[in-house]
DNA sequence: ATGTCTCCACGTTGGAGA
């Protein structure tokens, strides 16, 4: 079973290469952020025709989150629970109907900057939100796995220089810590698990030649339940895919990131 | 390097968000 998360920057502007790139990888599960589409303008098609069962969160011009899978998804579950008449399409959840059954969502975690406004503390309860529903998750005691764009940079190795980012929402005290209390709840980050030696980065800004000189962060994560954890066997950051671009379409600023799992 | 990219608006360039 191979699950992946990806931020496509716009789900139909990237089309052609988030097509190139499911044609050679074939996750069994992928999740999607930043569809910047309402659902109607999903491009279902495309991705019925290479065999996948699709969920849309969507909304107009920002946010927007998907689920594919190969498998059947049912329970599928859009939002999270609080902050009423919350708008913003950040959160979806499904259980994929495999033989050996996983929950999975897709995660598109506020961004928060500039620190000290409203978008800040929002992030701060939207973290609460989901650590809510993460909670309530862990005692199913399923495979569970919560993939996406966090929004946050865990450690200071996980940026290309820490002294830059002390002042982004995504390398705030309070917000690495919130990454830890994930953990400390009983889920486990792939990346922890199985560290890849050559990088650790999945978003390259699309400024000042970022990619160019490999100035990366690490802020899309896979965090696993203990029953998910342990049938982990494999974990990719697709770092290529930062490069890659066709006629009709440029490269996202994040990548892909996997997890494989033997069952 | 206020450097790039995407979406949207009673559009034809500029603001917002990342």
């Amino acid at each position: 079973m191979k699950i992946s998360t990806w931020n496509v920057n716009s789900v139909n502007a990237r089309l052609e290469v988030i097509l190139n790139w499911f044609r050679e990888e074939r996750p069994d599960v992928c999740s999607l952020q930043e569809l910047k589409c309402i659902d109607e303008k999903f491009p279902y098609e495309a991705f019925e025709s290479l065999g996948y069962n699709i969920a849309v969160h969507g909304q107009k011009t920002y946010n927007g989150v998907a689920i594919l899978s190969k498998y059947p998804l049912s329970d599928i579950t859009k939002g999270l629970k609080g902050e009423d008449e919350d708008e913003q399409a950040r959160y979806l959840e499904a259980v994929v109907d495999a033989p050996h059954p996983f929950r999975v969502t897709s995660i598109y975690l506020p961004n928060g900057n500039p620190i000290g406004t409203e978008k800040y503390s929002y992030k701060l309860r939207w973290i609460e939100r989901l650590m809510a529903r993460a909670t309530q998750l862990l005692a199913l005691e399923e495979r569970t796995i919560l993939s996406g764009d966090y929004n946050i940079i865990p450690e200071p190795v996980d940026c290309y220089n820490p002294a830059m980012w002390v002042d982004d929402a995504l390398f705030q005290t309070e917000v690495r810590a919130a990454f830890r209390r994930f953990k400390n709840l009983g889920y486990s980050d792939a990346f922890d698990l199985m560290p890849p030696a050559d990088n650790r980065y999945t978003f390259w800004d699309y400024q000042a030649g970022a990619w160019q000189k490999n100035e990366g962060i690490r802020i899309d994560h896979h965090l696993m339940s203990p029953q998910a954890a342990d049938k982990l066997s494999a974990f990719t950051i697709h770092k290529a895919t930062r490069g890659f671009a066709t006629e009709n379409a440029k490269a996202s600023d994040h990548v892909p990131v996997s997890v494989e799992f033997n069952l």
